[in-house]
DNA sequence: CATTTATATAACTTAATTGTTATATAATTT
DNA sequence: AAATTATATAACAATTAAGTTATATAAATG
């Protein structure tokens, strides 16, 4: 219950949205590959990316100078439901812009 | 996926997930039984069930003076989704305070 | 070790959301 | 038709959230 409305708060932003977006089908990226990628500046994403990661929507692994960001292994039940609705959406994303790892 | 993003602002919100709950549970109810069972003020609980309806998530009809709000028929795959989660939940909502309709 | 590169955070501004109080509307009852 | 009851809406205050600019940190490289 507590997690509907933390996780809602999370999935009522376009922009999370599309970084999630793109977690889910690049599975693994940098802050600067969303930045450059979804054309946002980095302290935005930079935010984005913390308030996910306190959800336990994202896990973030550093590597380097880069963070790498990774959708969570174990998923509840609510967020399964999301991620699956996202992945069936015909989703409109830009290519993944890599930076030099 | 603009679905994705204004249902999970409606579902931010831990007064609309009452007011969803109590629908989902008792099928029916007026708004002054949403505001006496919930202790909320009438005004408030009429704003948060026009978003609502705005959202095509409730449907309500007029009977008499009152208001009879119940869930829509038809949901997007993600709305039901979500419904689903909340009808699992073991919820603790206090028992509704009927109207004398 | 100074510089560069990637990321994070802090301070701030602006915008959106929530809740309140006061008032309007509309059906019902006296 | 005046009073009552149920609901809606408008105007406002308070809170929260989003985005920006500036700065800090931390690893990598010349």
């Amino acid at each position: 219950m507590q997690n509907l409305i933390e996780l809602s708060k999370i999935f009522s932003d376009q922009n999370r949205v599309n970084i999630l977006l793109l977690i889910l089908r690049d599975k693994e990226v940098c802050v600067c590959e969303i930045c450059d990628t979804l054309k946002l500046s980095q302290p935005l994403v930079s935010r984005h990316l913390k308030l996910m990661k306190e959800s336990k929507i994202l896990d973030g692994k550093k590597v380097g100078t880069w963070v790498r960001y990774t959708l969570v292994k174990e998923t509840s039940s609510y967020l399964e439901c999301i991620t699956t609705h996202l992945r069936n959406l015909d989703l409109k994303l830009p290519l993944l812009v890599k930076c030099s790892i």
